[in-house]
DNA sequence: GGTGTGATCGTA
DNA sequence: ACGATCACACCA
């Protein structure tokens, strides 16, 4: 069974051509404080930069989307809600700011420390099913904004797992409610007890 | 199991 | 003002 890091080429397309081939991929945060952190992504949502309203990069550049004007590869953190971060990878084609939301995983590795970050968890399927819940159990701040996840101590690995033949696609969370976003660039595994919010 | 609501603060 | 959210209260 392969195990290999993804290449700068995989980030480097439409964000909603990658959003999907990145189900089943395992995130991997070397904790340089912690050790191992592992989680299966399960749930994903694609933003499309400036042609899409409800991407952080539709009003343009500034100091806090810097990361997903940059190169593809890199992780675009950002905190929101007055209390929640949120991680996502940096897409393309090129430097168009699009960007995939990491919004649930199943935890492989370093559940001990997953549990000691998230307090209120109670089981497994508790720690990474959101993408406040996954940043908080992966330790994921304003530090980890516009790392490499090509080469850094953060990156998605291909540990052999296929993405599913047939995934869930639905509306994105958050967006579909208040602005009439009817665009189905929300991926996930059916079925799964990590996805955050039933898909409708 | 489901729904509704308040928390909390950086950003524009 | 408002948000790419979460947890808890409450009802079933």
């Amino acid at each position: 069974m392969s195990r290999r890091t993804l290449p700068r080429r995989f980030y480097d397309r439409d964000a909603r051509d990658v959003a999907p081939e990145l189900l089943h991929k395992v995130l991997v945060h070397d904790d340089p404080e912690h050790g191992r952190l592992a989680a299966r992504l399960v749930e994903v949502e694609a933003y499309c930069g400036r042609d899409d309203p409800g991407s952080h990069a539709f009003r343009g550049e500034t100091p806090r989307n810097a990361s997903m004007f940059g190169r593809p590869g890199h992780l675009y953190v950002y905190f929101t809600y007055g209390m929640h971060w949120c991680s996502n990878l940096v897409c393309g084609p090129d430097t168009r700011p699009h960007a995939v939301l990491l919004r649930a995983a199943e935890p492989l590795d370093g559940l001990d420390t997953m549990y000691a970050r998230r307090v209120k968890a109670r089981r497994d399927r508790d720690l990474c099913s959101g993408p406040g819940k996954l940043a908080q159990a992966f330790g994921f701040d304003r530090r980890h904004d516009g790392i490499d996840v090509t080469r850094g101590i953060v990156r998605i690995v291909d540990d052999g797992v296929a993405p599913p033949a047939d995934p869930l696609v639905s509306r994105r969370i958050g967006l579909a409610a208040g602005r009439g976003d009817d665009s189905l660039w929300r991926f996930s595994i059916r079925g799964s007890a990590s996805v955050s919010v039933p898909p409708r």
